[in-house]
DNA sequence: CGGAATCCTGGGAGATACTG
DNA sequence: CAGTATCTCCCAGGATTCCG
């Protein structure tokens, strides 16, 4: 089939495309730590150590599956520890590293970023939605 | 029904929840920075302004329908401008605000991070894993 | 050239229930 | 308390096609 060729050179593409993350680990990085939880996680860690409920309580919205997930990506790319202390009531802390703690520094940036231009952005936000509003109705009736 | 309530209290916590994003904007905003595109965009758009095939071709990967998303949300929360020339091949150009100038260093950073650390986190994993290997590999015929 | 509209799929992510 | 396992749903995002 002359189909199968366009199929095999997307395929080969793709292939490609694979060859050349492999060959940039730090973006497939830069991806993971963009991850939806992964900064508040590491911006809960700020504090010190945490137990497992704490993180749970700290972060709003995460689902248990979530934020184990997250840890556990977190642990083994050795961002942070986990401490496991058999007592009674099985208690888990998690701790920033030293390579969490550097990371962690820049995300809190991008975090006050966020908190100190969010009115910006809103506003902003606003203007654009006017304006496209206008042109919607400016479009409609006047050719 | 017994049940209904149930249903009614996790819908109570869900729009609870909603309600708590709504009040934290940056939060959301802070989410949407962290899309998977939105750093390299900001990233490629730091040498100046870029055509819009400019940018796909820089951004090794993505598609016209996530470059344009992007390209549009970031205009509209103010972070670029879009500038059309009306010439014989229409001609886009998106150049960072300055309030995209200023998120732009602190994304920079995690580029930067993430370059510069990638080997100690895949070091991290190698342990990691291995680790989890040897525990699978005891815990499966020592008791 | 720079998009918009449409269709379709993978897997990210939540809910629930069970375990040590 | 701190998870694990499973099911499901939703939508981010890719492929394709059409437009000015």
């Amino acid at each position: 089939m002359v189909t199968r060729t366009a199929q095999e050179r997307r395929d080969e593409e793709k292939r490609a495309y694979d060859a050349y993350l492999a060959a940039c680990p730090a973006r497939k990085l830069l991806d993971e730590v963009s991850g939806k939880w992964v900064s508040l996680v590491l911006v809960a860690l700020g504090d010190g150590p945490q137990r497992y409920s704490d993180l749970s309580r700290r972060i709003a919205g995460v689902s248990q599956k979530m934020l184990t997930q997250t840890l556990r990506t977190l642990e083994r790319d050795g961002l942070l520890t986990r401490t496991v202390t058999a007592c009674v009531p099985v208690r888990v802390d998690y701790e920033l590293t030293d390579l969490g703690r550097s990371l962690r520094q820049l995300v809190a940036g991008i975090k006050d970023w966020a908190e100190a231009r969010f009115e910006e952005v809103e506003s902003a936000r606003d203007r654009y939605d006017a304006r496209s509003a206008a042109l919607t109705i400016g479009s409609d009736g006047a050719g």
